[in-house]
DNA sequence: TATTGTTATACTCTATAACTATA
DNA sequence: TATAGTTATAGAGTATAACAATA
């Protein structure tokens, strides 16, 4: 734990002791990893990692309003507007009116959606499995089961 | 997995089949909370997340450079200077000139500085403790140490 | 030529308030 | 009045290119 200096010495290994303490640093730094290979694997796709979200909840969720759907994935309704703008453009989604609440959009995927999505989750999932593959399946279960438990009880 | 609509059936559970499958999902939305809580205990200390981070490396590791604490916080050098900027204005830390060679500066944490990473970091401590208590003991270590491993063996 | 710190810039994500149209 | 969707806006975080000073 001795404070040398770096500019003297660059051989000593860097100092983390006191971030190291923290979960939250060690989930920061995961998740840049995972964030950064993601945006990699959904370029091809002309996809990001919301407007992805957004179409995987919308095919899992036929009717789904857009309040709805802000609330799953925990962002604002007024930032979710662009994301369908979106989605919607690029003729993946439709926004279906309701007629007995003309307020409400019910989202649902188009059948080109249903396309992109079949093949851009394939891409996903390949790599999960790349970037994971050095986690044992006990490990890979514990920390899947520790972070949607910590979600769950802290989710307002 | 029946796929019922969102408008008509508001007690069905939502369907998160696709992404309940990727670690990376899970990693976000437990991130969110964790950023959402830290932000909020570093508010009464003036400090962001990476401004924290900064003053923590800092302290930890004299004489530091720009471009050696951009590496550490895995951020460009660019961005890194009105962190920097920031906790220099605040009189946090020191810009040294290294006389061996002009082009870099030595940071270095002041007094003042000390003190305020003293008390953040308490309550930073008090943050964590109150977020993962639900965690038990073992689950805590396999989280820190596969997230740790995880960034080790990815990051570039 | 290469590196350090810097500026400028642009894009993404996020948070809030205020508006419209419907209920 | 309350709610769904929208617009506008501002603040963060991030990424890239180009520059001056120095090596």
């Amino acid at each position: 734990m001795a404070k040398t200096s770096k500019l003297q010495d660059e051989s000593t290994a860097f100092n983390y002791a006191t971030l190291d303490r923290f979960v939250g640093y060690h989930m920061k730094r995961a998740f840049n990893v995972v964030q950064a290979d993601l945006q990699e694997t959904l370029k091809p796709f002309d996809l990001r990692m919301l407007t992805y979200t957004a179409l995987v909840l919308i095919a899992d969720n036929p009717d789904l309003s857009q309040t709805q759907l802000a609330s799953a994935m925990d962002i604002e309704r007024a930032n979710l507007v662009v994301i369908v703008d979106e989605l919607e453009s690029k003729e993946l989604i439709v926004r279906d009116r309701v007629p007995s609440d003309r307020r409400v959009y019910a989202l649902n995927i188009t059948l080109k959606g249903r396309r992109l999505l079949k093949k851009s989750t394939a891409a996903v999932v390949k790599h999960e499995a790349r970037l994971f593959a050095g986690l044992n399946k006990n490990v890979h279960g514990v920390l899947v089961g520790a972070l949607s438990e910590f979600h769950a009880n802290h989710h307002s």
